[in-house]
DNA sequence: CCAACCATGTAAGACGTTACATGATTGT
DNA sequence: ACAATCATGTAACGTCTTACATGGTTGG
């Protein structure tokens, strides 16, 4: 079987959500989707177009004066039939974390702790910045979303999020406090 | 600044580790740096090649029968100062999980829950393996390399793995169950 | 007045994997 | 016999980011 393209198929399921235009999916991505998976503008205006020459969607222009043409795309039964084809094959690659925090604490030994401790401290930041916005999420997602079919799954992911955040914190906490 | 190619100094580090050859820095790789970083040969053995034109490193090769010869790379302390550089400039990656496991569970509407059950579970089982390479790997340290100066960072990154991992596996169970 | 938001798109290049090529030795 | 381990390397390809190009509207 031909290598299978998640991010086409990240894009593909988002326009299943109300995402309709390559701005919106990257709003949703950067949102939404930011703990697990990431898509520039140089990927999705591309593909967008070849999801329309494949026929797994459709593109209607929307005429605007000051800003480009908005294209807002839509799912075909075809295009939503390959989402369920997708979802239903077996997951291929195991999930991968990729931290330059660990990777130079690992080599730590060649550096003194006091700057070690320095970037443990800057990431909690990042991390409690990281906590707050997934709660914030949480609140629209419950407000706002709360009949959505999708709310479910959605709450499901940023409870990923959060505990690993959570966990995060901990685990530089300690570390900090060990190696002071 | 130029961009920093954080596998380069990856490369690099392992080099001030008794890691010595392609093969040995991919083992270590595999074997201790899996859960924050990974590299293949198709990397590793170019990168080690620029390495010594830009008089980071040394090459001495021994001549083997059988096998090709083996190149045995050794730091240059132009090396050892490129690394110390590298470690105590600052954060620049916001370190990144990549799930195809989330990304499909976002689209979970689309699909029976009790596939995404499946699913859930196969991940499951993988975590369980994670974690259980992760205490093997401790034991080792802790056995064999307890005095070296590298011991205590890298048990610090394996400690990090082990809380991730488990909180990963109390998620998966705790989704399980509300989606039974 | 400036920043942020809306909105699309391309080209160049960086980064990384996979498949291929080669082949002896060691353990089961 | 067969798989795994040791050991190096390249070419083709896939994936993804960055920088560039364009420019009006809205809110502080």
């Amino acid at each position: 079987m031909a290598k299978l393209n998640h991010s086409k198929y990240a894009i593909l399921g988002l326009l299943s959500t109300s995402c309709n235009t390559g701005y919106q999916i990257k709003q949703m991505m950067d949102n939404s989707l930011n703990h697990f998976w990431k898509i520039s503008y140089g990927q999705i205006y591309p593909t967008l177009k070849t999801l329309v020459e494949e026929g797994l969607a459709i593109v209607q222009v929307i005429p605007q004066d000051g800003k480009p043409d908005k294209k807002e795309y839509y799912l075909t039964s075809k295009g939503e039939e390959a989402l369920r084809v997708w979802l239903s094959s077996p997951l291929e690659e195991i999930p991968f974390y990729k931290s330059e925090v660990l990777l130079k604490l690992f080599f730590g030994r060649h550096q003194d702790d006091t700057k070690t401790i320095l970037y443990l401290k800057e990431y909690l930041e990042v991390l409690h910045e990281k906590l707050t916005t997934y709660l914030e999420i949480e609140n629209l997602i419950r407000t706002h979303s709360q009949d959505k079919a999708d709310a479910k799954y959605w709450l499901i992911t940023l409870d990923y999020g959060k505990r690993i955040a959570s966990t995060e914190m901990e685990w530089c906490k300690d570390t900090i406090k060990l190696m002071e």
